[in-house]
DNA sequence: CGCTACATGTCGTCC
DNA sequence: GGACGACTTGTAGCG
């Protein structure tokens, strides 16, 4: 058996016993440090919803923000968990026993090892955050940019617009003068997508009073079948276009600027038009 | 620096060099064994998105199922990941590199180490289950055991009964003959879940012909003021009900439940003799 | 493999 | 703190 303190501040032990365990756990704990802890292990969670987990072996994380996870061999998700800001505490039964409790809703993960194979906590800096790219949010700002993608002469109005059904991702009007509702998607959608852009409809309708025309535009890259025929059912409409993946430079000179392709890839299929909406892009 | 195998086949190193971190991540991999890594990485990602995230100390974690997940110090939530049955792949550059692929969707993941703080691998053997209860398949045994919960005289006929819409809850009648679909939600809920009651109720409705009426109840522990509104605009009904959070004994009155069918097939097994009779045909 | 809906979803954001 | 919606959602179940 090893046991010690060892790298910068890096605390590891294999094969620990239950006061080695525990000390380790509670001095990461107290010290803000990530935690692992491999071993065979029972679970107990109550809450929301309750488990119970019998023994077997399993990783456990803790994380200096509360965060308590418990992995399986099998899966992305852990067995069980705990979110951030939940409050760690560790005993010794006849093995290590770590606790975590949470208010509101009131929670509780429980997890009792009978055998700890091994123990590591280490302090974690980290000041990056992640950039992401192909987001809803990619998709919006590519279509304020160009909102030709969505139909010719259309103009946006304003973004996250409030109507009582909740705030509506772009809001413009057509050049009719039509209001148009879009509802943006970045990968294919079902129903559920279909029945919220009728639901900003509906609501708009309402406020605006009466005889105005309201039209829901979905933007996604596809549609599922179901999906365009809960579309054409609520008279709304569909435009097939993704959000970019890649970064694009934000470009700075009007030299590089005039190289933007206006890419025309956006296809409009109005509902009582002749349509192949479900392909993909 | 220690590094060595020790214990039940569990590989261990702290801060060891590149070819040292590799061997044992390789080997874990080879092995099917759990493998984490802590360090000082860089990493990117691209498929369905793309992302990059600069260095900073996280820890990776590699499951014998293809799964990896990088986690920094805060969140219940990997920063980046690569789900079950991706294939992994290690490398030495300047440090420890891993990389993770998949197909359908093509997706890349790749880690690289400017440092390595602590590695392990270890065996995990896991036969358990999760016990879990108060899920909304417990609301549904709840109503199932004792419909009057829904309504006096509510008579359950099948659950998940597939619509053009979908697959409906629970599908009865009232005891004036009428048609009901039932959707559950074991938590609060919002619009959502009403436009999904009223999808299934419309296309019940004209799956059925004609002017039969079919009502639609919502069951759920509570409701947002929002899907409150929502609902009396759709004309549906909502009965306030939570799924049992503890194991509670399973008496099925047989004179209900006999009537009631599966589309699931699976129905003989969960409870005492049950004779299937379709609701759909 | 695609579609659908659940989930102790989690997480940001706005009110 | 609640409501609402996005998410590389993941995950199971069924066709």
């Amino acid at each position: 058996m090893e046991s010690g303190v060892s790298a910068s501040k890096t605390l590891t032990a294999t094969l620990p016993g239950s006061d080695r365990a525990r000390e380790i756990v509670e001095t990461g704990i107290d010290e803000e440090m990530m935690v692992t802890v491999f071993g065979r292990c029972r679970v107990e969670y109550d809450g929301r919803a309750s488990s119970t987990l019998e023994s077997g072996d399993r990783l456990v994380v803790l994380k200096p923000d509360g965060t308590v996870l418990v992995h399986t061999e099998e899966g992305q998700q852990p067995v069980n968990w705990q979110p951030p800001g939940c409050t760690q505490e560790t005993t010794t039964d006849d093995g290590l026993v770590v606790q975590s409790y949470r208010d509101n809703p009131e929670e509780e993960l429980t997890v009792e090892f009978s055998a700890v194979t091994h123990v590591v906590a280490y302090h974690v800096t980290d000041e990056q955050d992640l950039s992401l790219q192909g987001t809803e949010e990619d998709l919006r700002e590519r279509i304020l940019s160009e909102p030709s993608l969505v139909e010719d002469g259309f103009e946006p109005r304003a973004t996250e617009r409030e109507t009582p059904a909740g705030a509506v991702d772009i809001y413009g009007v057509d050049d009719s003068g039509n209001a148009v509702v879009v509802e943006l998607k970045r990968r294919r959608v079902g129903p559920d997508a279909v029945s919220q852009l009728n639901r900003y409809v509906g609501a708009l309708k309402r406020d605006l009073h009466a005889e105005m025309a309201v039209r829901g535009i979905l933007v996604a890259p596809s549609l599922t079948d179901s999906a365009h025929h809960l579309l054409d059912r609520h008279g709304l409409e569909y435009v097939s276009l993704s959000p970019p993946t890649n970064s694009y430079a934000v470009c700075p000179t009007s030299s590089t600027r005039a190289a933007i392709t206006t890419s025309a890839s956006a296809i409009v299929s109005s509902s009582s038009a002749v349509s192949a909406v479900n392909g993909t892009s």
